[in-house]
DNA sequence: CTGAAAGCGCTTACAG
DNA sequence: CTGAAAGCGCTTACAG
């Protein structure tokens, strides 16, 4: 590599000094506007570009975001949640957009990430973004704000969980997706995914569902819960439980679209004809769901605002300044699987 | 924020200098054995981290890697082409084991991102990955050459691109693929993707199917070539036109996935079925292939493979290591499709 | 508006 | 094996 020039060279070649070169290039009020004007011209003719590691030992921050994508450990296949994904492209653009770069890493719970990033100074704050198991990591998190550390959370809003979160309405898209099947005159209602404490976002989903079928005197209606966590594979098995029971509903709602996939593989084994015999809906409006047979009902998140929302608030913090959790709505999608 | 521990601090509570307390922690063998463990303990005690800023640039190096992707600029939804996330999730391991950080940018073409980067020291090299119009970049990466930036590029091999480039053999792949469709006896086969300078990826996919007919000595089955980018909807409107035309192909050779997926709606809309009247078959196996209907055969690239590929030629060249350019084999995987 | 100087927190020749 | 010192390339009080 040839070597690069610095803000000295510059100072050299347009007469001034290396202080106003800095000055100059930061586009300070400070500085001539002429001179400024020869220095950026001097600046773009050596294509000198600002060594991001100086400036940022001098500044004492790096501009710099980390994003923290962590998953079960088990999944070593490159294979990601297609709903991270859809989050990852829209805090990539809010970060550039924020003047921020993107650091961007895939976690397991075993690995020692927590303050890892904003301690070494690669990092300004932390986003987290994580489906799963709260409880598993909700050390780590205290960690985080134990150390002062600047982080948002993905996920929902729950008092117990230091640190902001943004995070979708849960509740209310599970209320909504069950009314949704009870004004389609179903009659009979299963629920498949975990509800528990360790998956506090399904849980807001069944606590929807079961309070929808309340508010219309619904609640016999309900046949049961299956646990299952948040892959495909779990959905199938779930079903295949849920098929050997005598419950027999006709409407399963499922706490995400990948569970979903699994049901409708399940009724397909069982000879069961969605939408005919059992109404399927899934959550996350992933882009499989579009080409499920049959394509499924679902809830979109806005993970373009999720994204805005979480990088936006991540820089309020950084700054000093205070936020509070966000709670987004989510819009039904009706396709035909309901 | 407290303020953060410094060498300093290490070095006057283990009663040695800054300068060993450095070596101590990054294992020097110039140090004490007994003195390193004491440091260590020390650092950690206090929940040490180097600063990365200062360390860097007193080295001279980051540990970064960049990844770049670039896409058409007209798609500002957050949908990434979902190759491309394979591809991500892992180049994001392999830099991860190779000790090194990814920063993440997603660019379009105007964006001046030709070796920012590097000349700011933020990486030491990048990762180029983009589908699409080689021609309308290939001015940059000239550029990236000549500022003897780092930098590896996805792609097809092509002696008139400079810089390496790690691909898949999508030559083999058309020729397989299409292989596989002359062994189900199909008659009349039409290709759907641009097959120019431009998209010099569907170019060899293109050249493979045809080299295949040749090889089979079934030229005169082939029923013509219809444009299409890599989209679904160019796949949807490329076989519209193919439909009115009275080619009438028994079997569809599409340039990607999202190609077949447009095509399988337009036959669909067309009251055809696949693959009773025709075949279709696609190229990547991204997740979605799985669940049309019918599900897609197509061809695998080893995502995890050229991800690894990346990140290790990459990091041979910022250490000064040659590197040739590397071809991966593609893999049929068959589905109901064809 | 400009310059001389200090200092961010490291790593690494250099001297012992 | 250890320490004192230089210096990576900036930004920003401080003095004018």
């Amino acid at each position: 590599m040839k070597s690069k020039a610095t803000s000295f060279d510059i100072a050299y070649l347009a007469g001034v000094s290396q202080s106003t070169v800095s000055r100059a290039l930061s586009n300070s009020s400070l500085v001539n506007a002429e001179t400024r004007e020869r220095v950026q011209q001097i600046a773009k003719e050596l294509n000198y570009k600002v060594d991001k590691n100086a400036s940022n030992l001098r500044k004492q921050r790096s501009s710099t975001i980390a994003l923290l994508l962590f998953e079960d450990p088990s999944s070593d296949d490159s294979q990601i949640n297609p709903f991270f994904i859809a989050m990852l492209g829209s805090i990539t653009k809010a970060c550039s957009a924020a003047g921020y770069d993107l650091l961007v890493s895939f976690q397991n719970l075993q690995d020692d990430w927590h303050a890892e990033y904003e301690d070494s100074h690669k990092a300004d704050g932390l986003i987290l973004l994580g489906y799963g198991d709260y409880l598993d990591y909700q050390q780590k998190i205290t960690q985080l704000e134990e150390q002062n550390t600047h982080f948002v959370r993905w996920g929902a809003h729950d008092p117990n969980h230091p640190g902001v979160s943004v995070g979708s309405n849960n509740y209310q898209g599970g209320f909504m997706i069950t009314e949704h099947l009870i004004k389609q005159g179903r009659q009979r209602f299963a629920f498949i995914g975990e509800a528990g404490n360790h998956y506090p976002e399904f849980m807001a989903r069944f606590n929807g569902h079961t309070d929808a079928l309340s508010a219309h005197q619904l609640d016999e209606y309900f046949v049961g819960q299956f646990d299952a966590i948040f892959t495909e594979d779990a959905g199938y098995e779930a079903a295949m439980v849920l098929f050997e029971d005598d419950a027999k509903p006709d409407a399963i709602v499922c706490a995400s679209d990948l569970i979903a996939t699994g049901v409708l593989r399940a009724m397909n084994d069982n000879g069961l004809h969605c939408p005919n015999d059992i109404a399927v809906v899934g959550y996350d409006n992933i882009p499989v769901s579009a080409y499920t047979t049959p394509a499924l009902t679902t809830v979109q998140q806005n993970t373009k605002l999720a994204g805005e929302l979480l990088v936006s608030n991540l820089i309020k913090l950084i700054n000093g300044q205070s936020v509070t959790d966000q709670l987004m709505s989510g819009e039904l999608v009706i396709r035909k699987s309901s």
